[in-house]
DNA sequence: TCCTTTTATCGTAAAATTACGATTATGGAA
DNA sequence: TTCCATAATCGTAATTTTACGATAAAAGGA
């Protein structure tokens, strides 16, 4: 469903679609456990949260598009690796948004 | 998947994952906007609910579970009707919860 | 009792998500 | 250049979620 079709649909302003989407992502024990692991390892590479995860790369590479779609982290190209780290300015919005949502 | 199994194929704690277990509860838009709704309408019934989503109402009953099998909203029988309201032990531990994870 | 109101649940079709192997693309080393 | 390492993407099967109409259940009024 297209983000603007959504927001019509449900009468969500842009903010609370938003949250939404980092909720949906977070919402994965997957995607949890790579967002727990790069609190503990702030600077990382694909390789390592493949070897931490119960996955296929391929399928973590999928969880790490969803996190990065949702703009919870960013990877850096490094070579021939990529770099992930948590985007503090995300979640300091997504932390915000949650004071004003309840 | 049941809850142990996922404990244990990713490796998370209870706590983990019941924080999970709720963001995939407010990862939908109707369930955002029924989070919202219920913050403006501190005491509510479904039909009020169901009035305000543009779903159908077996839909929207479908959701109201979601929000409370995750804990986050509680229904209480009154005569024919449901009241519904937030759970606001629930939301403290979430907030709390959100602190400890970034 | 019978009807109405209210809401949950059932059954099910359609859509989305999840997981994996295979493939592709890119950068660096030999 | 050729090979290897790293990671994204493709194609696809299996599972889960979402949405709805129909049905059931329970309380209250006529």
């Amino acid at each position: 469903m297209e983000q603007e079709q959504i927001l019509k649909t449900y009468n969500l302003t842009d903010d609370e679609h938003r949250l939404s989407e980092m909720m949906k992502a977070l919402g994965h024990p997957a995607r949890m456990q790579i967002i727990r692991y790069l609190t503990d390892h702030p600077q990382c590479i694909t390789g390592d949260i493949v070897d931490v995860l119960p996955l296929a790369q391929a399928t973590v590479s999928q969880h790490l598009k969803v996190l990065r779609d949702a703009g919870l982290i960013c990877g850096t190209i490094e070579g021939t690796a990529t770099c992930y780290c948590l985007c503090s300015e995300s979640v300091d919005w997504f932390k915000a948004q949650i004071g004003d949502l309840f």
